[in-house]
RNA sequence: GCCCCGUUCGUCUAGAGGCCCAGGACACCGCCCUCUCAAGGCGGAGAUCAUCGGUUCGAAUCCGAUACGGGGUACCA
């Protein structure tokens, strides 16, 4: 690294509004700025943007951070860890976006509405018929001394921010030079009648304040992203970078929605998903490493990640394909880690007992849900009968039943001490003799202990329930065959 | 309606003029391994790079138009 290629660590925040469960689509754009900041050692803010009364769900704020949490996505500052620009919640903000609408309104910059909502809905009903962008016709602005008065009077008004002319162009860090001519834009509502900001305003007010470097946020916000420009320019400040990242398809191919579905993202816990994995693959919806690896844990994503392999298209996520990558998380991990996973999955065993069970069920899922289905058989006895067919093909009554003997004979005497390959041997002898090839003949042995053809290796399998309940399947087996 | 963003195998993507008659991953199929099922290894099938037209000796890569998809167009964020 070059001399003067230091480049100073990123701030960057995740600003949710509190109006329900967070899902896929928000969740990857907190991943992107949280990794963001972690990757150039800067530091990831939270703040919460609750300045619509009308749409606060009670409860969802925690929900959030609880959401964040479990996907390790820590924050440096923001509610509950606090920080040097606390408080980290807009509507305990609203004296600083009022000091700064009074600054706009003074240099001329923004100018008080009192049009009521059925005016504005009659002027852009008139303005679309005639093909015509829907803008606020500034009739407020030529009629300012009126405003004031009836502002005076007791009037509700708004504050409108008045969009100069000309071109607002940036360079958007994921896609590139975007431009908007300036007549294009509507004089945002900056200050609502009921006196809490906008978006609009309280977004620029606190990147600003609280020194936000870089703003990575979904591409909806393009089209705003002038309206925040010229506020910028307004106030004198210098703007953040913008990064507009693609938006999260569900399988259908429409926008997540909480609408149409999307889950909250804690119902991945649920479902048995590791948080790892799921970020993991949220990670590789829109961006990839450049190289051909694609499983990496939260580390290894933090050591690679760069805004600008940021792919702009939206992204549909596969849940085929994340259950594959949470399979490869769960095998990566050490066996007391799984062992500690799975507790919430088979509460009636002990850490010794999930100890033990691991190595047969690692291989054998992608989820952790699966667990109880696979296991069933070890901690909850022998699954009734049902229509599994016994003795399988490809072996017939007499085979069976002489490998039913011997694996009793071979059990009682101790046998399950010996390696497996042992077992697999002098059992193997029997069906050899009888001129069955191992893999058919031993599904026999399965449907005994496991009451299935298939399943957990079941020499393990017999170790794990003993040598006495394991004699005892075997024996019920074999009085199967007489009946 | 108006504005903006996007478009490579079913899905996620690599690709920044010749290395690409397009590579990887998931899913799918086959083989190997094997006490079953898995896991793992190997291989296969799968994309006229949305379309059309330019630029160029040469284009998935540059330019333009069109189509399609998405987003915005609120006193929501």
């Amino acid at each position: 690294m070059e001399i003067g290629d230091r480049r100073p660590g990123w701030r960057t925040r995740f600003a949710p509004s509190p109006t329900g469960a967070l899902h896929a689509g928000s969740v990857r754009t907190a991943l992107f700025n949280w990794l963001a900041a972690r990757a150039t050692g800067g530091s990831f803010l939270l703040r919460v943007e609750d300045t619509d009364q009308g749409r606060y769900h009670p409860g969802s704020e925690l929900q959030i951070l609880e959401s964040l949490r479990w996907l390790g996505l820590d924050w440096d500052e923001g509610p509950e860890v606090g920080g040097p620009h606390d408080p980290y919640v807009q509507s305990l903000r609203t004296d600083l976006y009022r000091l700064e609408a009074d600054r706009l309104v003074e240099i001329g910059a923004a100018y008080w509405c009192t049009c009521t909502p059925a005016r504005l809905e009659q002027m852009r009903a008139g303005q679309r018929a005639a093909g015509r962008p829907t803008r606020y016709d500034r009739r407020c602005l030529e009629r300012r001394e009126e405003v004031a008065a009836e502002i005076e009077a007791g009037a509700p008004a708004v504050l409108r921010q008045l969009i100069p002319r000309g071109r607002t162009e940036w360079e958007d860090l994921i896609r590139g030079p975007i431009a908007f001519d300036n007549a294009e834009i509507d004089d945002q509502v900056l200050l609502k009648g009921d006196g809490y900001p906008t978006y609009h305003l309280a977004n620029v007010v606190d990147d600003h304040a609280m020194e936000i470097s870089h703003v990575i946020r979904a591409e909806e916000w393009i089209p705003s992203t002038p309206k925040h420009l010229c506020l910028y320019r307004a106030l004198g400040w210098e703007p953040p970078r913008f990064a507009h990242v693609p938006v999260v398809l569900g399988e259908d191919g429409q926008k997540l929605s909480k609408r149409r579905g999307a889950r909250d993202i804690l119902q991945y816990r649920e479902l048995g998903y590791l948080p790892s994995a799921l970020v993991n693959a949220m990670a590789l919806l829109g961006w990839s490493s450049g190289t051909e690896e694609e499983v990496f844990t939260v580390e290894e994503l933090v050591a690679r990640f760069s805004l600008d392999r940021v792919h702009p298209a939206p992204a549909v996520l596969d849940g085929r394909r994340l259950d594959a990558l949470n399979g490869l998380h769960i095998r990566r991990l050490a066996p007391a880690e799984l062992a500690e996973e799975l507790e919430p999955w088979l509460p009636q065993t002990t850490g010794e007992q999930r100890l033990a069970l691991v190595p047969m069920l690692r291989e054998r899922m992608n989820r952790l849900d699966e667990a109880p289905r696979l296991a069933s058989a070890l901690l909850d006895g022998l699954p009734t009968a049902g229509e599994v067919q016994f003795p399988p093909k490809k072996v017939d009554a007499a085979t069976a039943a002489a490998l039913l003997d011997a694996a009793v004979g071979l059990v009682e005497e101790g046998g399950l001490e010996e390696p497996d390959d042992e077992l697999v041997r002098r059992l193997g002898a029997v069906l050899e003799d009888r001129g069955v090839k191992r893999g058919d003949g031993f599904r026999v042995l399965y449907i005994a202990i496991l009451g299935a053809p298939a399943g957990v290796p079941v020499f393990q399998a017999m170790r794990f329930i003993g040598a006495e309940a394991s004699a005892a399947r075997l024996r019920a087996a074999r009085e199967r065959l007489d009946r």
